[in-house]
DNA sequence: AGCCAGCATGTACGCGCTTACATCACACCT
DNA sequence: AGGTGTGATGTAAGCGCGTACATGCTGGCT
């Protein structure tokens, strides 16, 4: 009679018991856990990768532990401590730049992981992303095809940041294959906000010397408050200037102009780290690391240097 | 020598030992877990909420489960399930309108809880929220004052959702006092994206009979959606044609003309629910359920009817 | 010197569950 | 009819901790 069991789960679910969870972990040493460790939920980018990494696993069961380290690497290994304490069995972290006591903890207790969002060719970790220098690369390589020889950039910041690291080192490599290079007056580091954007813009503009044609910013959110700038200052983009975004926010698509930016999927990407670490768990045999590829949305905001 | 202790916890951490927490929470009945329960990570003000309730929870080294019930009631009940069965002792969940086994369940289990966001002044539960018939209500008046009488809205699923609910009602309580009511043809109820706005902006002005001078958006991002339209199909904002959103997305401030909208102070809400289950959980006298209120914040998008 | 308070140290039980194993009954086979 | 295998059922151990309690010790008191 198998059904007993339902039946008897049918009564307990009426008086209202459920299983003890803390048992159940101590008893089978299976604790159904999984940890995913971001900078802050505070962005659509990690937002939707935890949503879509945290719809994945629920199905399997299994619960997600979120952990925010403001972009901070002493915090995030606190916080990967704690997901460990509590009994994760997978984990799931952004970045791939971390201090080593946190990959070191985790491998000791042979806990699967997978670095989401960025994916550096030669990392020694299972990564599902896009590689950021190779994204920023392209995009340059799209604007210096425009003709564009004198640039600027305003991104955020760079500090213990992988991401935001190679993005810069794919701009400046970019350039350098062309015999070009970055003013330091052309670069600009600060805060991701509009008003950083706006600030930026007006600074870069004050400063002597040869004008940039094309200002390539860190992410939407800088590249439209740049924009807005533009506006206000009547310079016209992308006639003497061209901007560049990166993210492709909702928003993009309705500036005026609209932005040219590069796009991400990021709910594929929270899906497939769940899809790596669901496999890691069951000891099927290891998938090839997925990579993803940032796609270069051309709109209004860019042109021909010059024109 | 209480400095053993320490000196053990030392070399423990050098060997890389953590505490059990399953085995921790069985032998003292603690677990140190909390729950929040949202719509949907992937809207800032959700997670605007989660990250500050998270914060200031984790400051008291308890860790929180975040469950999404994507507006699905009967997903939230499931989703409260299972935080109960990992032990959680405190929960905020958003929204009031809940299935009632949910709040069955918590109170069955003498769990403190919190309704987030949403503030009925006449609610059995304890809040920590702002009163959306109230907001939507003086929103409207405000309107009315600059003498429109004619109102369309355009809003996000009503289905399930006591917030959305609260400001329609808002709207057409206020509008009612006055006499006036909104005719079903001038109501749009969508997605809340950009194209859901710009759809339903071209509809209602394609409707016989007399045009809205105002449209209320249920949120800021139906408003945008809406002003592009406006600005595409050459609509004159806000002398033709006054725009109000909800949220003051960053972005509020620098569309063109900027838009007139409400703001909620999240991150304080997210902090007051976690400050209030904190007090709960250490049997401090309760304290009073904070009122937060929606600021009106005037900006082009409205002005005076038939300007 | 003897006594007890006070503190440090040690021991063992049990939290709620899973699981491995022992037990039992039954039916089938030789 | 006895032996053996199969499955159903029952039992107990133990997962890793916290904690209450027992034990041992020291110091200050009479």
């Amino acid at each position: 009679m198998p059904e007993v069991r339902d039946k008897i789960l049918a009564v307990a679910a009426e008086l209202g018991w459920l299983p003890n969870a803390a048992g159940a972990a101590l008893a089978s040493r299976r604790t159904w856990l999984a940890g995913v460790l971001i900078p802050t939920l505070d962005h659509d980018v990690f937002a939707a990768q935890v949503n879509a990494l945290q719809a994945r696993l629920s199905a399997s069961g299994i619960t997600v532990l979120i952990g925010c380290s403001n972009y901070d690497l002493d915090e995030a290994a606190e916080q990967v401590r704690v997901m460990l304490a509590r009994g994760i069995e997978a984990l799931a972290v952004v970045g791939e730049l971390q201090r080593p006591e946190l990959f070191e903890m985790i491998s000791a207790r042979g806990v699967p992981y997978v670095v989401m969002y960025s994916h550096a060719p030669q990392s020694v970790h299972p990564c599902v992303g896009f590689d950021n220098h190779a994204a920023f690369s392209k995009l340059t390589r799209y604007l210096l095809d425009l003709g564009h020889r004198n640039f600027a950039v305003i991104h955020q910041p760079s500090l213990d940041n992988d991401r935001v690291l190679a993005r810069l080192s794919g701009i400046r490599d970019t350039l350098a294959s062309e015999g070009l290079a970055l003013r330091p007056q052309h670069v600009f580091e600060g805060p991701a906000t509009f008003e950083f954007g706006r600030e930026s813009l007006r600074k870069c503009l004050d400063t002597a010397g040869p004008r940039p044609t094309a200002i390539i910013c860190g992410n939407d959110t800088l590249a439209i408050g740049t924009l807005i700038e533009a506006r206000a200052m009547g310079i016209d983009v992308p006639g003497t200037l061209s901007i560049t975004g990166f993210d492709d926010l909702p928003i993009a698509e309705f500036t005026s102009p609209p932005l040219t930016t590069m796009r991400v999927d990021n709910v594929a990407i929270g899906r497939a780290a769940a899809d790596y670490l669901l496999t890691r768990l069951s000891q099927h045999p290891i998938v090839p690391r997925e990579a993803f590829e940032a796609e270069l949305i051309v709109r209004g905001s860019t042109g021909p240097a010059g024109a």
